[in-house]
DNA sequence: ACGCTTGGTTGACTCAGTCAACTAAATTTC
DNA sequence: GAAATTTAGTTGACTGAGTCAACCAAGCGT
């Protein structure tokens, strides 16, 4: 029966749609796009990041990884140096103004979240998150 | 613990980068943003809807809802018509295209889904669902 | 050393969405 | 019930993100 997927995806798509027009809040750091937010995730988890794989992860192409990288150096959330290794590559990482937004942005949407959590029940949580623990190792490779 | 919640949110904001870089594939349907899909899912749902709700919705302000709105009437996936209570709202509702794209959209992702529901395992993908469910009514009033 | 490939940049362009000024219909107020 | 205010939508001028194609420079293969 096709209707379980039916109604995940559509729970999926209003996530999906209720995060971009929610951006990532005026969490205190200075307004900053979605995709601008994705990439500094990616550049995170990814330290030190080459520009190309900021794209490829980003679902861009390269000259637009180029652009975002541009637009988030000027705003001195990250830093670019050259690959030590391939003097091609250039590879980015968070800069302490980098890190304190992210860890803003994140903490405000996680205590937001909490909240809602704590409403939903303890067992319908754990139950929520560990099937979408699951999902996500299924859905990105 | 926050820890909870922390997690919840990484996955949620993979989640949407993921939908957001995959869009809504390549899905026989004519090549459609991510935005004119969402549009076109809202009115699907409040049909009809007048363009300021539209806008609200997908968090753009409503000079953004009208050119919406013209771009999916001049791909002929919807229909502007004028209120009949209010002479100044026009209402947007689905043409017999625009159901088409949804249709063979939402079926093309969800057999996707569902391949990747049958690898979680009965139980899991279960939880996952009402888990799922449970949150989103909590996020969306 | 030569050509080929790969990582990144840039200029010209397109397209989506904002802002502000506007029209027209509805509602309020006196 | 006419004038003033509010509300829904539209439009022109603009901005900003991302694409494409042409490019440069560094590495690789033989």
């Amino acid at each position: 029966m096709k209707k379980q997927a039916l109604n995940l995806y559509d729970d999926l798509i209003s996530l999906t749609c209720y995060f971009n027009s929610n951006g990532c809040g005026n969490s205190g750091c200075q307004n900053i796009s979605m995709t601008d937010f994705f990439a500094l995730r990616l550049i995170h988890r990814y330290q030190p990041c080459p520009i190309q794989t900021l794209g490829h992860c980003l679902g861009i192409t390269k000259s637009g990884a180029t652009r975002v990288a541009k637009r988030l150096e000027q705003q001195a959330l990250i830093m670019i140096s050259p690959s030590p290794t391939d003097g091609r590559v250039r590879c980015l990482s968070l800069s302490d103004a980098g890190n304190d937004c992210m860890n803003k942005v994140i903490s405000s949407q996680t205590t937001r979240l909490q909240q809602q959590l704590d409403s939903l029940g303890k067992e319908k949580s754990r139950q929520l998150i560990s099937g979408l623990d699951a999902l996500m190792s299924v859905l990105t490779p």
